[in-house]
DNA sequence: GTCTATACACCGATAGAC
DNA sequence: GTCTATCGGTGTATAGAC
């Protein structure tokens, strides 16, 4: 048992190098752009030279795939830990559910153009990358259900419209609050549409 | 006067090679990727070497300027060309709006990636290529207004809503209609909730 | 005026020495 | 593991052909 999950001192040692690594690549693309990164900056920032970096990540499109991967287990983590939190009145928790992955992809914007922005040419997550972003639209389905509502087209609704307030808080008002102000009422104006009740604390009951 | 408008035979030769070199650049950006286009590439689909670009447009960055110019300038002829034909009741007329713009949109990946995501390094659009954008939202506000809608924040919401389902289905269902179905609905939910009248022909009328 | 040839610095990637 | 050396390809500047 112990010797399937404990790591060899080689093991930690080569996963805090590849940790070094990606955190100079964050730093790199939030300097000068997602599409901007070069190894031999990334490289640099480590104290190596580029062609190193091929021993750590088998290319550049790795980087990008383990940077994509690792953005979106933080983000599942953030609404994870959400659920222990979430009010019972189904509005409040929507508002609340949507404020954290709001600002989540708000607060960086490099990270959210990787997420959500297919703009790497060529780049495409890999099975184990993406399967995170899965899990977080699943827990999201599972949310949804508990306060009543199945329907996929109004899921899709919601994501586009959550989706497009990040996009747009980030494209025309970086750093502002022109739309983020606009989130709880976006919400609202959804659950009425998906019918939501208005505030009480009991879930809708079907007949 | 004639000599303010009319164009010599040199202007029009060169207006021509450019909006040829136009064309292969939007061929090869959906051939590889907008962020993808090299300059040789662009010059071998006009019979030339890459060099010559130059002495039509000073740098790559302009050709994206170029290129994001024309796309915003042809969206607003879309739109403007619908301005004669909007039905009389304000949701119809609405719903028809948003319907050429998400259609404009999706029609075309590419041209949507460079008109509304900014994922090129470095590439900021021109005062002048930027105009026939600004215009388009302006014109929108005023198809508003004309609806006896003036409310700002509203205007926010409902961009944030229309460009969402745009990126959503190009990016989750490229080709399908997953979120383009939902468009009407999106649409009657905004207006709604912007208080717009069901169905009547007339146009509100404040006190 | 319109284009080509040449050159340069930089890129991702590979081979092989240590 | 990390290095040096190197490859083909990139955007771009410039000199000069015609």
């Amino acid at each position: 048992m112990l010797e399937k999950t404990a790591k060899s001192w080689q093991d930690r040692r080569r996963e805090s190098a590849r940790q070094e690594i990606l955190t100079a690549a964050w730093d790199a693309a939030r300097e000068h752009g997602l599409g901007a990164i070069t190894l031999r900056d990334v490289a640099e920032r480590v104290g190596m030279r580029a062609p190193s970096l091929y021993w750590h990540f088998p290319s550049k499109m790795a980087l990008y795939d383990a940077m994509f991967g690792q953005a979106w287990r933080s983000c599942l983590e953030v609404q994870t830990d959400l659920d222990t939190r979430l009010p019972a009145s189904p509005r409040r928790a929507l508002r609340m559910d949507a404020r954290a992955f709001f600002d989540f992809c708000v607060q960086d914007p490099v990270r959210h153009q990787l997420m959500n922005q297919r703009s790497i040419p060529g780049f495409v997550p890999s099975a184990e990358s993406y399967a995170p972003a899965v899990e977080v639209l699943e827990r999201f389905r599972r949310l949804l259900a508990r306060l009543g509502i199945a329907d996929d087209a109004g899921v899709d609704l919601y994501t586009a419209l959550l989706s497009g307030l990040i996009d747009q808080q980030l494209a025309n008002d970086p750093g502002g609050d022109r739309w983020a102000r606009l989130l709880d009422r976006a919400v609202d104006m959804w659950a009425t549409e998906m019918n939501l009740p208005d505030d009480p604390e009991r879930l809708t009951e079907e007949p």
